[in-house]
DNA sequence: CTGAAAGCGCTTACAG
DNA sequence: CTGAAAGCGCTTACAG
């Protein structure tokens, strides 16, 4: 068994095994109609031969259609399963196009992402679904963007960047899960979790402060303690919250997996969820389904979103000139057994 | 607010800029010893003031050195939470030594495999983490080597390929799950979910018959019923199980999701999981930790496996004449709930 | 220590 | 319909 790492077979090559020029070797590639369709078929041809690969880098190089062709996708992380749904959803769609991703993870750090987007212009990528780092600035996206690279923003919005975006209702859905707590007979009702530094937090709060207000009860800064995004610290939370002179008697979790997380400290107070405390999260997870008592939540429909993403940024990579595009899904509220039966 | 797409700046500009040549520049640039301090801080300021992006495509191109840098990763789907633990472990290492990635999402069809690989190959990319989708032929694999493109097989073998290879030990896994559930006084135990297609089913497999025989328990193909590989399936296989004349009283599942499925199957049929029957998983996702019962399961620890698999594929890209690794990590029985507690 | 020149594998006017 | 030639942005011997 030999070490044979062949040189990799050229375009060259192939066209003098073909019996043509390089240059008709490479229309015919390219499906450059000038180019008959016997001429075309002794290139194929020559190409299944000879095991040729195409270049994609030197033929990007030359081009003036800059870029590789590959598309960025920059997400936080995938521990929460929140993002990988998203990615699901993404690759789905790429595949269908038969696209090329370079996928970066930041873990939510600024400056890796700072690099990641750096490594993404070395490589030429064709357009980048960011989804940013809580405190991203905007001169990053704007970096971007003077390289004529478009980028999509998923779920954190820049307002007064000229860039496309897709997100969905925070505040509809903060509003309709609060709703449907206030409407169960709950006068204490707490939102737990997410980072402050987000503007889906606060579209979240705000919904959740306007349902309250519409049922006539006061906002206590109280049932919004301050608390990171990740499952682990909701022990702590919930031991916090049911200290309290007057606990919540539901909660409204900015994501599901800090509901789940919640839930659980709930259990093992020996608290039961959708009984004694009704639990309304967000995103809608796989896990909720699984969970017992299943989460209601209000689903972001993530794995569509990750799609539209996806068609949002072949829209404007085929079109430059198109008008900035803001869409906003709505967010539907998906009732299970958390968030329990109505009190009297 | 122009649409000053503006060009992207060359070496050659930065190299003017700083009053050298494109050659000292572009040795500057790689650090190269011979170019003394004071000449690369010109060249380093130069790039800073005009916001050079270094073209990896051009270099990769001209390097003799083959390869973009970039490091291909093929998962057959994110949707099982196992294989985003792996890619989390997988990424978590490529941050920490600045690599980047290009991931493509097979769905477990070797079509779509074929065409990513095609394009990681047009790509240039340095190294491959290859999770083959069932039924991958080895012809694939060694077409990937033969243009001297490492790779590294994540848990399906190819005996007779040299290739290198990380994986776990799925007979022992296989044997002590089944082991702990006949010490427990099992004696109908199923051996469910799973694609035979798959070397790991076959080794899982194994090690539960090697426990069964220690035992003198026959083996009874009944209990080991085909099924397809996702959580919607379980249902049917439950009833299936559960209608046979002497039904199983423990369930040794091939994955964590499917075992997971079968759970709420089981609970939705009325039959309490970890106390009327018996499971244990594979694999150990996060799921089995928050679901009720909380799930028993041979950890495969996912994270750790997608941190060596790229440490193994750097190896072999830094020592291309290191010795094939056949690497096969211990694994580790995770009593939890569902197991359930002796019968007598 | 530094520079001029060739060339990586393609695409693209420009001729014919 | 087809080909010779220039050039994309780099790296790398080779001189000096």
């Amino acid at each position: 068994m030999k070490k044979s790492t062949q040189k990799r077979v050229t375009l060259k090559q192939v066209a003098a095994h073909a019996g043509v020029s390089l240059t008709t070797a490479s229309m015919a590639l390219n499906g450059n109609p000038s180019i008959p369709e016997a001429t075309c078929q002794k290139v194929y041809k020559a190409i299944e031969e000879l095991g040729y690969v195409y270049d994609r880098g030197a033929a990007s190089l030359r081009s003036s259609t800059a870029g590789s062709g590959a598309i960025g996708i920059i997400v936080t992380d995938l521990v929460n399963p929140f993002y990988t749904e998203l990615l699901i959803g993404i690759q789905q769609k790429l595949n269908e196009t038969e696209q090329t991703s370079l996928l970066g993870t930041t873990f939510d750090s600024c400056e890796v992402q700072d690099r990641m987007i750096s490594m993404m212009l070395e490589y030429r990528i064709s357009g980048l679904l960011l989804f940013a780092a809580p405190g991203t600035s905007s001169e990053v996206i704007q970096r971007i963007q003077r390289f004529g690279i478009p980028v999509v923003l998923i779920n954190r919005l820049f307002p007064d960047l000229p860039c496309d975006y897709i997100g969905v209702d925070n505040v509809q859905g903060g509003y309709d899960a609060t709703r449907q707590l206030l409407a169960l007979g709950h006068k204490r009702i707490a939102f737990i979790g997410g980072n402050r530094q987000l503007y889906t937090w606060h579209g979240r709060l705000q919904g959740y402060q306007q349902a309250l207000n519409e049922f006539g009860i006061e906002f206590d800064p109280e049932l919004t303690p301050e608390s990171l995004c990740n499952r682990d610290e909701a022990p702590n939370l919930i031991e916090h919250l049911f200290n309290l002179q007057d606990p919540p008697t539901a909660l409204f979790s900015y994501n599901d997996t800090i509901a789940i997380g919640a839930m659980m400290a709930l259990k093992s107070r020996g608290i039961v969820p959708g009984k004694d405390v009704a639990v309304i999260g967000f995103d809608d997870i796989p896990e909720g389904l699984s969970f017992s008592p299943s989460l209601s939540t209000v689903t972001a429909h993530p794995r569509l979103q990750g799609a539209k993403a996806v068609e949002l940024l072949q829209s404007r990579m085929s079109n430059p000139s198109m008008p900035i595009q803001n869409i906003v899904m709505p967010t539907e509220l998906v009732l299970r057994e958390s968030s329990g039966e109505p009190r009297y």
